[in-house]
DNA sequence: GATGAATGAGCCTTCATTCAT
DNA sequence: TATGAATGAAGGCTCATTCAT
């Protein structure tokens, strides 16, 4: 409360955990050089945490909830949409939600540096499985509804969308592990939006309302 | 002699291996649990390889080696055409290549697997960033190239194409990482295909020629 | 609290230690041995030492640099005297650094049992070398001053000085590696080093002043 | 006997093992980088030699027996001279064998490398030891005869002679250890064995007779 | 005489975690 | 809340030597 600059325990622990997971990766990552790093004693740790592993959680736990939660809440709402009213805002909702995805994961860089590339041996490695599964089964329901709505479309195995989704995640998660500035990515990912959208309306047959693009 | 059953000591070490990589991952993988698996003992072991990081590449290196230098070979063919003939060609090829590698991922599906989810703390963990970033500069070349022969290209930043090329590679190793069958994943890939057509040209503002889709 | 008899685990393992390096020699000294007898397990040592380098180290690194700082301060004294000076004092001077050294390696006998004759594959195996080598220089500059000063002296080469430093450290050794009483041992040394004086009396040609023999 | 470049495997594994066994001393020399550099199998070698302590023993047993057998010899027909004989040859008989001595070590010197600063942990780590030995002993035993002819030797403790006997060994070692050239090693020798006399003398209170003196 | 795969004990070292203080 | 010594299992790896061929 007096002094501002000085860390607290926790605080350095974070720091120090922070730095060794990214540098060798959840598993090759020591705990004694945390410690060490940090200036406390081993015992100090398991004061505040069970294990290496609880500590790998606090530091990403929160920042992995709110993207999945985020995401799925989104995809829950879409989901409630009707038919017609889906196709129309596929595109804008599309578009917001990845936006603030991004914008999260630049405003946690470390955060998701660590979740994306140095969770290996933790929960955490199939947290882009998880958003992608998630997506491929909105996709599928989606298209579901499109066939119930009498729109001819191209029936789809769950796998192609699947391959699909994951290959947009990963575009998007390069930004970050790439390094690149926020906002040229934020263009890059309007970018790559609509190379998927074209490749929807490709693969569906079907074409989807945006703003973004009026001509044709 | 007699039966063809018994497995050599090294065919043991590389079946045990194999799975001990697969279940835990190259760092946390026990050399001694490989060999306690395979039957014999370290000292064995090291008759045969210098080191756990040494079996590793012995078990994955060539089939690794084979697709880079399958992909680079042919990107390194095509960046010998001229602009037009490059443009012509550019779906065929790249749909030839993709099969060749989708092929050989399930030729060699252990082994691929061990390189694209297990392999963190290997020279092999950044296998597909390789194939991705020489994709990468090829489009680049490519993009130049048309810029040259007057057409309108919009101009797209590398780091976009990264992330795209990226998408591609993600959703192509889908396919033996969750096991789909390879005939459907022959289908799926070439709907991917399409899909990346449809991107690419509604990214450049072009078209490319391609048999399998005649209409429009 | 209780009583004085309990050793600290350090305590332990230097004790251990010094027994195992100096039944086997460094190197084929086993730390499992001794943490073994210490009664710690490997775990406990490694809180200690980095190594079992750095336990031999910490076992004989200030002993041996006690010594050599002792001898090269005396020698770098000497060296400031002017000429004749030095003819006058090298007798006692030599006599009071030897003594002092004895009287040291006896102070700290198994120390220098481990430096004299364990130390094979640490950087305590030269020790000896070093001090003569310190001895030699000192010596062969005392040679060009007696030159300078006008005094015939018959031209030694360096080797044979190394040769005869490294003989008289050797015997000085001999001392404490065959277990000789401490007073006794100061008699040896004592007629050693008359028995040096005139070996050099005899090579170079001169006559060093001492109280110890007054005759002739 | 057809050709001569061709080594056989014997020598081969001389070879090696002497290069090993220099480098890194007997302890730390790996059996298995000798065959290796040799050329041969463990099995090959194992046909030779039954042991690595039998290897070390083929390649220095045959010089270091030699060599003391060569001094104890020597020192046996002294002890067998009569009283006066032994004092007027002593000095020469003491030239001629540490010459002898010192041209068999050039004769073989990377073979007494190895017994003089690689056989920790073999039989050879006391050679010179062994030799010192007899060498104190002749020297009380000459003692004592001086004292039953009636001269008037101060008396000395074995532990004195040791000593002495101790340093002009270390010191002839040196020749080799510090690679001086051969006939400038015999220069140094006889110095140092003026040295030596000189010392006798003063302690015991004689004077031998020596031809390459005649002065005084 | 030679092979070379295999042994099995041993090497030094690091790990995440516990616990008495 | 914190200490820090200690645990005990496990890590990868090397050793001299053996033995069926």
């Amino acid at each position: 409360m007096e002094g501002q600059k000085e860390q607290s325990t926790l605080e350095r622990i974070h720091a120090a955990a922070q730095a060794e997971f990214m540098e060798k990766g959840f598993h090759a990552a020591s705990l004694r050089n945390i410690v060490k790093t940090a200036g406390v004693t081993t015992g100090a740790f398991y004061g505040y945490y069970d294990s290496k592993e609880a500590l790998f959680e606090a530091l990403v736990g929160d920042a992995a909830e709110y993207v999945l939660n985020l995401f799925c809440g989104t995809v829950d709402d879409f989901e409630e949409m009707e038919g017609e009213e889906q196709t129309r805002q596929m595109f804008d909702v599309s578009q917001d939600v990845l936006m603030q995805i991004l914008d999260y994961f630049y405003d946690n860089k470390d955060t998701f540096m660590l979740i994306l590339t140095r969770a290996e041996g933790t929960k955490y490695a199939d947290f882009g499985h998880q958003l992608v599964v998630r997506e491929v089964e909105s996709t599928y329901t989606y298209m579901e509804t499109l066939k119930k709505m009498g729109h001819p479309v191209e029936p789809l195995n769950r796998n192609v969308i699947h391959m699909v989704a994951s290959g947009m995640f990963s575009g998007l998660c390069e930004t970050i592990i790439h390094d690149m500035p926020r906002e040229e990515a934020k263009e890059y990912l309007m970018q790559l939006q609509r190379f998927y959208s074209a490749g929807w309306e490709e693969l569906l047959g079907i074409r989807f309302g945006r703003e973004s693009k009026e001509s044709e």
